[in-house]
DNA sequence: CGGTATCCTCTCTGATACTG
DNA sequence: CAGTATCAGAGAGGATACCG
């Protein structure tokens, strides 16, 4: 009993690991909020977010698209690059969401204590 | 109308920026999920996660603590530091269970892909 | 028990420039 | 428009050893 109760606690730890391997580092959940929000073009996605250069955009785009969160497809229509949200992450909006919530009140938590 | 859009877009940004700078890291998460699983002394919570060394273990906690997210006592009863969540952190514990799920789910997703 | 100190490596990130 | 190439700096993370 105690011995499940202690691997039930290590795949959690393994599964958070992956879950912020997946959308860590600085820019992933921006990235992701962005396009969430209507932007679908590479230009728009950088002018969306301040400080984001292209080469990171780039980097993490691929990333995304490699766990499956985005897609990337020429669109017949315009000729250009559009990124989508894949039926999978869709899933996740909520979570995303809470995850902003989360970061603005930590800031004003944060300022009003120094 | 459409400049509130894109000033509402940016901080978002910023606040997912924040978001993941307070929980980023390899460690964050699982520390935060074995403190909230019952792990409240440091040898406790070194050992119920794979992999991690007293060293980061002790760095994280103290950023942990800067961003109060939990507090470190010493307790009266048994002498020994105890790590707590804070009644602010608390209101995220919900919010660290989805990412729980969603490590997991993500996992077999792409495993089965490849 | 609950950490620090030191050293080292490797990845993330940024700045700048260039391309099909 | 949608990226890639190159170089350089900072810091996260790991290994090992040591301390009050």
């Amino acid at each position: 009993m105690a011995k499940s109760v202690k691997i039930d606690q290590q795949e959690a730890s393994k599964a958070l690991a992956d879950t912020i391997y997946v959308i860590g580092g600085k820019w992933k959940l921006p990235i992701l909020h962005s396009i969430c929000n209507g932007n679908i073009r590479f230009k728009d996605i950088e002018e969306s977010i301040p400080g984001l250069s292209n080469r990171m955009l780039s980097r993490n785009l691929k990333e995304l698209e490699e766990n499956k969160l985005i897609t990337r497809v020429m669109s017949n229509e315009t000729l250009f690059y559009e990124y989508h949200f894949t039926e999978y992450s869709k899933e996740y909006g909520d979570l995303m969401l809470k995850m902003i919530e989360w970061g603005k009140s930590h800031r004003k938590k944060i300022i009003q204590s120094t």
